[in-house]
DNA sequence: TAAAAACTTTGCAGTCTCTGCAAAGTTTGC
DNA sequence: GCAAACTTTGCAGAGACTGCAAAGTTTTTA
């Protein structure tokens, strides 16, 4: 049998009884021993796959997706959250065809808040890359605060749009909101400002353009 | 002598010797026995102050502080964000009145990325009650998108200015940006629609009706 | 102030995660 | 069919972390 498929094969055995005990029992009430058997491979060779047991229950939204970098400079030319949000659209779409597994993880996730660091463990590594391509495609000098901010609030969204997305499954709704749509919301309230939803306020931070630091006078830096 | 007081001392003595080791050898060259030792304590009673070894290494940026939810609904009237700005105001005081050992701490970070994530971790709690807060200010039904993103999104960026505040530091820029500044700037972007800081085009995803407060026909919020 | 209550520290024994290494087994290319 | 390349496995061991109960310290009470 050809070697790649099946380590793909015993990969996705070890990820899914590890969600699946986890989902039973909760976390800490999981062995390594327990899952390598009911995947029927020897513990050690639990990590040849994993480095360590979260590992295995928490997995990469951006698994197999191409390099972030490519896809950002790919993008059509346009604002930098429009590449952005086409940057993640593969990631998107894999997610959506994973859905059961992805379901089961996030519901995990949910049950096991130990484990939502972890999410984000695996975002750090995509964030400095986001941010690299970001900086590249603008052409931005390597202090500019613009390409961290953006990686690190796109990952954010992305974030909640995967909890939202899968709490509205878990909370029997129907015909839910897909993926795209609640990322492509988020994005748009993002890209709005984050106006105030309800006076419909624009957000009231004085958006100081980026260029001139006129910041002297802002009343909580005076210390220190 | 005082039990309160003897306590701190002990958890501060623990925090400094976990730190000032692992700045030395790196995180996984630095046992728990050693850093128990180097703060005269038996292994044991790290464990009686911090659930892991790592928790002692990073800290809560808002140890301390008054529950967000109080300072948020205590903050004027106005804007969501500038209202958050101003819930964030005494952790950020908080952290360059204890600028020494932030700034080991997140040079500590720098150098162990394996640690970053546990950064965000702190985060995950704090997020939570921040997103009910801004629920409650806003009197937002449960399911609307707007406190979730805010949250996830005003955590990321005091992440990064947190992040760049020490890289200045650290790259000897003597004078460089306060905290404050560098939050107060981030935020900025955020409210302005986070416009491409090259051409200024305004970010181009579309808006998406997140502003009219007609949310009676929110998609998400029909339900329960 | 002495005794009781409340709390903290410690040692110990044990479970579990994770690693390096080398032997055994499998797949692949020639 | 054979050698090279790769994967699995067992084993021994370091280190994180827990529960428990004994010993030590601080605070309260009478």
């Amino acid at each position: 049998m050809n070697r790649d498929h099946k380590r793909q094969q015993t990969r996705r055995a070890l990820i899914r009884a590890a969600l699946r005990l986890t989902d039973e029992r909760g976390a800490d009430r999981v062995t390594v021993d327990e899952i390598s058997e009911a995947a029927g491979v020897s513990p050690r060779t639990f990590f040849n796959y994993f480095a360590t047991k979260e590992d295995a229950l928490v997995g990469d939204p951006l698994e197999g997706c191409a390099d972030p970098r490519e896809l950002l400079l790919a993008a059509p030319p346009g604002p930098a959250l429009a590449a952005v949000e086409a940057a993640l659209a593969p990631a998107v779409r894999q997610i959506q065809d994973d859905r059961e597994l992805w379901l089961l993880r996030l519901r995990v996730m949910m049950n096991n808040p130990q484990l939502l660091p972890r999410l984000a463990a695996g975002a750090a590594t995509a964030e400095q890359e986001m941010t690299a391509a970001i900086a590249e495609r603008l052409r931005l000098a390597a202090g500019h605060p613009y390409p961290p901010v953006l990686a690190a609030v796109t990952g954010a969204v992305l974030r909640v749009a995967l909890m939202r997305w899968a709490a509205d499954v878990q909370d029997q709704v129907l015909e839910g909101t897909s993926l795209a749509e609640h990322v492509h919301e988020a994005l748009g309230m993002l890209a709005a400002g984050l106006p105030d939803p309800v006076t419909g306020w624009p957000s009231g931070v004085s958006p100081d353009p980026g260029g001139t630091p006129d910041d002297q006078r802002d009343p909580t830096t005076r210390n220190r």
